[in-house]
DNA sequence: TCCGAAATAT
DNA sequence: CATATTTCGG
């Protein structure tokens, strides 16, 4: 008996390239725009860690910045084209799931259960900065809705199907795998309401209580248009987060998949160019 | 308030 | 068309 036996996102570890991951839950979701504007630049050579205050300023609240005018309609900023003042109207762009960051999500839910399993607490748990709740419900519902369209084709508890040629897909199937039938599912997800506060999680729930952080996020100056958009390979592994900055360390002598590659994508598409800003996980995952 | 699903936007 | 955001009802 192994001691990871209940523990189902153990086999990830083993399946996924990176077996790397010991760190505590505890991601910084920072949107590569929001890096740069910062002036987040990775120093290359020497460590840099300073523990000296961190970079100026996550303006706290950016928002809000001056109540000097509202109040009234009046101020439609349409036009605004070239630089535009991102301070009020913050529309946040589109989030990208990241595989990563999927995995993350699920690995919430699976250890808080389906039943508790709800956007405020997965959120917390997920720990990652700039995620909002509305982003988790979002995706939550999505992930529900995924997970019982597979009980409902594999589990056949219906039984028969008469007449028509069940077929049915064990896995991957081409109409439901675009994210989610990717990313491990957990066995027992759709049991029968259990009795929580069981599953011992050996996960560290460090956003729970989070230090008196305000709401920091996005706000920035949104300019050129990154689109780090990596593809997703139909049924492979996942591919490696592109780092923002060659982060190259010491020892991973093989491996080194030039499966990574940031290829700009001409946004040659129907709508033309979006702009999205994609969180990345600090670290491997 | 928050969650859940529908509707809408991209 | 798929996915994410926003709106609506409980």
């Amino acid at each position: 008996m192994r001691e990871d036996d209940s523990n189902w996102f153990s086999k990830w570890d083993q399946e996924l390239p990176s077996p790397d991951e010991l760190m505590p839950l505890s991601q910084t979701l920072i949107t590569p725009d929001l890096a740069l504007a910062f002036d987040i630049r990775n120093p290359d050579s020497s460590i840099n860690n300073n523990n000296h205050h961190p970079p100026p300023p996550p303006p706290p609240v950016p928002i809000q910045p001056s109540s000097a005018d509202f109040g009234d309609s009046g101020d439609f900023v349409s036009g605004a084209g070239a630089g535009d003042e991102p301070a009020r109207t913050l529309k946040r762009p589109r989030l990208v799931w990241t595989p990563q960051l999927h995995k993350r999500f699920v690995d919430a839910v699976g250890h808080l259960g389906i039943k508790n399993a709800v956007p405020k607490t997965i959120m917390q748990l997920m720990s990652v900065d700039g995620l909002t709740r509305e982003n988790v419900a979002s995706h939550l519902q999505k992930y529900r809705l995924y997970l019982k369209r597979m009980q409902g084709i594999s589990g056949g508890s219906g039984g028969g199907v008469s007449g028509g040629a069940g077929l049915v897909s064990p896995v991957s199937d081409p109409a439901t795998d675009h994210l989610f039938a990717s990313s491990p599912v957990p066995p027992h997800f759709l049991h029968s309401s259990r009795a929580n506060s069981d599953h011992f999680l050996p996960f560290v729930p460090v956003g729970a209580l989070q230090h008196h952080h305000q709401m920091a996020a996005a706000a920035a100056a949104q300019y050129h248009r990154q689109v780090a958009h990596f593809g997703s390979p139909p049924n492979g592994q996942f591919e490696h987060p592109f780092l923002a900055r060659p982060v190259h360390r010491i020892g991973t002598p093989v491996t080194t998949p030039a499966t990574n590659y940031s290829e700009d994508l001409d946004s040659s598409n129907g709508t033309g160019g979006r702009k999205v800003l994609t969180l990345f996980p600090t670290g491997n995952d």
